[in-house]
Order: C-alpha cells, then sequence, then structure tokens
DNA sequence: ACCTAGAGAGTTGTTGAACAATCCCTCAAG
DNA sequence: CTTGAGGGATTGTTCAACAACTCTCTAGGT
C-alpha cells in the first residue's frame, strides 16, 4: 500500500531508477553497453575504462564488473587480464568461424522443417516487409536489423531455446563486423530481396531448396562481408 | 527442499585454489566447483551458499560470484535472482533440446568433412580405444568420459572455435543429465562399439554414410536417456 | 478450516574503500 | 638499438556494511 507520498517519494526515487523491474543492476548496466556496442557507437578496439564508466553509470566498481562478465560471454566485448574490457576486433578468422556457425544453424533448422503454415511464418513475412521497407527509405541501418530479425526468427522456428540462444549471440558478434566496415547498403541490399525468395520457398514448403538456397546466400554474404573488409581497414 | 550443500567434498582441495597461478582467483575457483558439478559430486537441484564456499574456499564473496558467472554461462549453475545459485535440473524438455543441437551439429560437421587423413583422425583413435578399454574394465564412468571426448574431437575436426565451445558446453550439460540418472552402463555400452562403426567410416571417407549413422546413432542415444529418465526420478 | 497480512530470519545484491598485482611508458645505461 | 629499472595508472581481490528480497511461520479475520 502507498505510503503517505510527501518526501518518500524524494527518499526513493534514486533507487526507484536502480531496481524498479525484475533484473539486477548489472543486469540494466549490461543492456545498456550491450545497445551501445551493438549500435556501433563504440569502435572496435576501444577500451571501457572501469574508472570513468564507474563514474558516469552511478555505480560500484564491482557492479560493473558484473556487467562485463555477462557481455563478454556474449562475444560483445573481450577481456584481457590486468589490461581491461575491449570492443573486440573481428579478424577474418573470426569472420569465417561465424558464417560457418551459421551455415550449420541456419541450413540445418531449415532441412529440418515441417508443417510450416502462415501462422508460424509471420514473424518473418514481418521482418522481411520491415527490411523491404527500410530500403526504399534508404535506411541501411534498419534494413541490416530487419535482416538480423529475420534470421533469428528463422532459427526460432525450430523451436530449440539453446539453438536461439546461439543464434543471438552469433548474430551480435556479426553486427561488431558490419559496424567496422560500414558499406552498409552493399552489405544489405542483395540480401533483402533473397530474404523474400527464401521466404516464398518456405510458404510453397520447398525446404530442400530453400535450404541450398540459403546455403549459396551464405556463402555470398560472406565472400562481400571479407571483401569489403579486405578494402577498409588501414590498422 | 535441497538442504544447504555439503562442503566436506571441498576441504581435501580447499588449499589447491591457492597452488595455480597464471590464472585469475575466480577461473581457479571455477575450475574447481566446474570439476565437483561434472563429476557429479552436487547432485541436481543442490544450492551453493555464498557464506559456505566463501567460508571454505577462503576467496570473497565478489571473486566467487564472478566464478558462478563462469559456470553460469557454460550452462553447469542456474542463478536465480535473491535466491541463489543452484545446480540445474534438467528435464526432459532440456534433454530434447540438446540431443537437437547434438545432431545439428554434428552430423553437419561429418557431413562437410574432407580431406580427412590418420593424423586427423588420431585423437579420434584415441578416445575411441580409450572407451573400449574402459568398457573392458567395467569403468562406465571413464567409458562416458571417453565418449564425451570422441565426440568433442569429432566436432574439432570441424577446426572452429565457436563450435568446439558450444559443443564443450553442450556436453557438459548433457553430463549433469547421465549424472542425475545413474544407470551407466547401459546409457554406454551401446556406443562404445558404435564410435568404432563411425571411426571405420570416417576413415573410409564415407562421410554421407558416416552421417546418416551418427543421427540414427544420437537419435538412439536420446530415447535411451529419456527412457532411463522416465524411469528413475523421484522427484 | 482457510486465506491473508505481516513480522522476522536468513540469504543475496550492491556499495565504497583499501591494498596488492600487473601492465605500460619513460628514461638511463650498456 | 637494445636492455632493464623505476614509477604512474589500471585492474584484481578483499572486506565490511547495509539494502532488498525470499521464505517461513504466525496471528488474525472470515
Amino acid at each position: 500500500m502507498p505510503e503517505p507520498a510527501d518526501t518518500a517519494w524524494l527518499r526513493t526515487v534514486a533507487h526507484e531508477v536502480r531496481s524498479f523491474d525484475r533484473s539486477s543492476t548489472a543486469e540494466r548496466v549490461a543492456e545498456l553497453l550491450r545497445s551501445r556496442v551493438i549500435e556501433g557507437d563504440l569502435p572496435p578496439g576501444t577500451r571501457l575504462s572501469e574508472e570513468q564508466l564507474v563514474e558516469v553509470l552511478h555505480v560500484s566498481r564491482n557492479t560493473l564488473r558484473e556487467a562485463f562478465r555477462l557481455l563478454t560471454h556474449e562475444g560483445l566485448l573481450v577481456h584481457r587480464l590486468h589490461r581491461g574490457v575491449f570492443v573486440p576486433e573481428l579478424d577474418e578468422d573470426d569472420l569465417v568461424d561465424l558464417y560457418r556457425l551459421r551455415r550449420t544453424i541456419e541450413c540445418d533448422v531449415v532441412r529440418r522443417l515441417e508443417g510450416l503454415d502462415a501462422v508460424r511464418l509471420r514473424p518473418l513475412y514481418d521482418a522481411v516487409a520491415a527490411g523491404e521497407d527500410a530500403a526504399r527509405r534508404g535506411d541501411w541501418g534498419a534494413a541490416g536489423t530487419a535482416n538480423m530479425r529475420f534470421h533469428q526468427q528463422l532459427v526460432a522456428l525450430a523451436g530449440s531455446r539453446r539453438l536461439d540462444e546461439t543464434t543471438a549471440r552469433l548474430l551480435a558478434e556479426l553486427r561488431l563486423a558490419f559496424h567496422a566496415i560500414a558499406v552498409p547498403q552493399r552489405l544489405h541490399e542483395p540480401y533483402v530481396s533473397r530474404n523474400r525468395g527464401l521466404l516464398d520457398l518456405l510458404t510453397a514448403g520447398e525446404v530442400e531448396q530453400a535450404a541450398k538456397e540459403l546455403e549459396a546466400y551464405l556463402h555470398d554474404s560472406e565472400a562481400e562481408l571479407l571483401a569489403a573488409h579486405r578494402e577498409r581497414p588501414r590498422s
């Protein structure tokens, strides 16, 4: 029951900022940093200073470090002993590795699909539509986001919790690579329509053909990304 | 309903925490707890009390909690807000999910294999031999360990860091389920010879046939485990 | 008998300060 | 140019205290 809400509000507001919802402070800090990393606000190689972040976020060092752990395990930060945490710089081997995992998971999921119907495919239609819309507007950032959602939802059709988690982490890491390169149109444009084609195959129940197309799709995407990666970097 | 963790198993090795160097204290604590969970010393459902472990291990709560994070990410512990960390109790859905992931990864790895030779297959031969040896001795715990090693090395043939990590976590979780059931012979015996058969197919370069056999193998193993799980539990 | 609220005990969540260990840069010596 | 010894800055770890939460048990109302 509410208390006499004269000054109690002032006394408790500071804490509400930290613990209103059901997650821990560390998780909320992690969420904050996660979005910054995923949005590309922090360039790869950046060191996240404990001192600075404690100052800005108004949390203790211990809590901040717990948030670091969470993100490190998601692959969004790397931790070097006695040196701190950094936004990862993915090299070509990482990109190849990530696409290897993508092909393994996504193609296998598609190949094993059965009993598809419009209801189950609904999230995929939404994602494809969002991608087409973003492309029309020339908003390639949004197109990239929609593409990620498409593939996440594709895997979600398998109904496997661990497959979903692995994919989420995989796509988050991949996003780091996209930001580091910054030629969004070239990387995203071809796949807007290919996503539509893939979805049409699924709607028709042609899972084997869809899997083959997806395999080629991912190979092409990997090649594009690697080529872009070789052109740009001057590190 | 699990009582406070029995810490007798820890006292004998508490000093080990200090003997190693070269890694952080949290990692050493995690390694210690990891082996205890994997060996089945801590039954599923056990709560790991911060207070007790801090007392026994002589590390601070912060360090201990960092170790908890590591193990939580590996799936060897689960964390419930304001309630503590527990050894997970896997239900049938988890088992089905784990085998789904196994089939996806292992079968795909096998299917894409090429350029195999005796050198690359060497770790697999060793694991199979260890399994056969353990079976001869009737040491079904060791047979299980050898089996895990076989599958880990199988995936390692793909040469993918992330595939290896995912598999390591997957097999560690699966091991929890084996401990919870404890009919080791029935669960491990048939697969000693099937591993040998699988390896022969790989040696002959019959990857497609090996993949099909592995698919059936994993289905059978899953069915056995589920059946054993339904018979035993008295939760 | 049932449920409901609430107090109390026990455990986890978070903080801030302190000190130790390590890295990295600078600068002097060879 | 290389090597190695400070020294400053940052991370690793510990500790103690308090806040917040869960669980259990009890008292009171219906």
